[in-house]
DNA sequence: TATTGTTATACTCTATAACTATA
DNA sequence: TATAGTTATAGAGTATAACAATA
């Protein structure tokens, strides 16, 4: 409408939506989190290990893709928490494994909670095959940048 | 599939998955960008402006959610390359309104090219109407979040 | 006195590089 | 000598608060 030129301006485009999208959800995201004493990167890192153990933290850093003295940033707060635990690896005491505890399992609970809740309040004004199809379009996007599969 | 409570896990929630494409879009989008010696929030304030002018630097900050001093930090940088132009309002010479220049239309123009080329890789496997139901969609939750309209 | 833009300051986040322990 | 983890340091980004000019 307000394009003189014909075609989609910015505003239009994939990226800015998903850039300013990512943003304004983060952002909420972490309001809510907060009184888990979390952020959204260490519930990243939750999430990772909810998904399968790692051999070594760097490896985690990998899959996250952060330096690994942040890894030991974010261990280090969730060890307090008493959301992970690090464990030696006997094979190579290099090594430190780190574990969900049963709290950790919690709080990635209660942080799925609100992730859910606060998806409902996005999407309530679509119907159930507009959620669907904008679901499956965007694991399909994160496919496709290589994130790890849901 | 690998989620034994048997409802969704937080990888396949939406806010999940806006937010880490957000990171990874933004980030690529950053790397095309920076031979223009532009950063996303630069060309937020472009695109801002390319919608239509603003009454003072305040205004700005509000749209884009950002406090007033950022918002001097960046038309300081974009003053630098000649893409906005600062002229003290008569009516209150407290006031400096911004406004783009031709080179900074001609930024906007080319980071406007360089989204779309991205939104082309991101979408090249879907098809057209899941492409237009994407772009609906998210278009959707962006005016729902309070986001500018496109 | 209130408001706009600016500057000064400080804090958060994150990466790079040096260091320690183990291999 | 090489690698995992950690610590130390530094830089970017951004917000808060003090300041100057104008109203």
């Amino acid at each position: 409408m307000s394009d003189v030129k014909g075609s989609a301006g910015l505003p239009d485009t994939l990226v800015f939506r998903l850039g300013t999208l990512g943003a304004v959800v983060g952002d909420r995201f972490a309001e809510r989190i907060e009184r888990h004493d979390l952020k959204p990167k260490h519930v990243g890192l939750l999430t990772a290990l909810g998904q399968g153990s790692f051999a070594s933290q760097q490896d985690l850093a990998g899959r996250l893709g952060v330096a690994p003295s942040l890894v030991v940033a974010l261990a280090d707060h969730l060890e307090t928490l008493g959301a992970v635990r690090r464990v030696r690896d006997p094979q190579d005491r290099r090594r430190q494994v780190l574990t969900l505890t049963d709290h950790g399992q919690e709080l990635l609970a209660a942080c799925t909670t609100e992730a859910r809740a606060l998806d409902a309040e996005l999407t309530a004004h679509l119907g159930q095959s507009e959620r669907e199809a904008l679901h499956a379009a965007l694991g399909s996007l994160a496919a496709r940048v290589g994130l790890p599969a849901g």
